[in-house]
DNA sequence: GCAAAGATTTGCT
DNA sequence: GCAAATCTTTGCC
């Protein structure tokens, strides 16, 4: 039987090309995520792209690792790591298997399950500062408007509850616990020709040209939930 | 076996 | 605007 309307698996062969134009692809797309106070849905705003091992910014450049394992498989499956010891990150696997391309999905709007989510970000916050102010900490996330509850890496990952134990999922099958959908029927990010926010990534300074100033950060201009500094070229 | 750095976020100056 | 929090992975001894 065919999805219901407006929850079509997204096509793996959108991730398959060039890191950019799988990137470009993911936006405007949706991340679906089944938690305990039911599926949280969040409109892909912001990402970045991710080439192989000749990408001296990316992970698989130092060749496959333990850690980026997952980034050696077929497009589509997640990829997770671990930053600063706190917080996670989410990929998506693109190109060729064994190309080890993949995109950084940094932000994304909460469409549907806002008090999951919230709680999901809740939960994080408390368990990472148990040894500082849990309190204050949960009544700042508790105040926090719809559109910053996934607005940055380590924040959508919280939102979405996803940490390592979801890397090698595939996120192109209907099934799986984290999933991506197509775009929903006329989002602007989909329309043939939407212009694009671009800039070069964020946080690679140990990278040389040309990968430290490539515009491989792309982001909804009209978006209030991408991160700061919100890249200012057009794509 | 040890030291350093990191695809971040937050709070304080 | 700057530094802390926190810990895994990586690189070098």
């Amino acid at each position: 039987m065919s999805p219901p309307p407006g929850t079509a698996p997204f096509p793996r062969d959108r991730l398959a090309g060039p890191p950019a134009e799988a990137a470009r692809a993911l936006l405007g797309a949706r991340l679906v995520r089944d938690l305990p106070g039911g599926p949280v849905e969040a409109r892909i705003v912001e990402v970045e792209a991710y080439g192989g091992r000749d990408d001296l910014a990316s992970h698989a450049r130092i060749g496959p690792t333990a850690r980026n394992a997952a980034m050696f498989g077929a497009p589509g499956t997640a990829y997770v790591y671990r930053v600063y010891g706190m917080y996670h990150c989410l990929n998506v696997v693109t190109g060729a298997p064994g190309q080890a391309a993949a995109v950084l999905v940094r932000a994304a709007e909460i469409t549907a399950g806002e008090e999951a989510a919230r709680t999901a970000r809740l939960r994080a916050a408390t368990a990472a500062r148990r040894r500082l102010d849990a309190t204050g900490e949960a009544a700042r996330v508790r105040g926090l408007p719809p559109a910053a509850l996934a607005a940055g890496p380590g924040r959508l990952a919280a939102a979405l509850d996803v940490d390592g134990a979801l890397t090698g999922l595939d996120l192109c099958d209907p099934a799986a616990p984290l999933r991506l959908v197509r775009a929903a029927a006329g989002d602007p990010l989909a329309l043939p020709g939407a212009r694009v926010a671009a800039g070069p990534r964020v946080g690679i300074g140990y990278a040389p040209e040309p990968w430290l100033s490539i515009a491989w950060r792309l982001a909804d201009p009209a978006s209030p939930a991408v991160s700061r500094p919100r890249p200012r070229g057009e794509a």
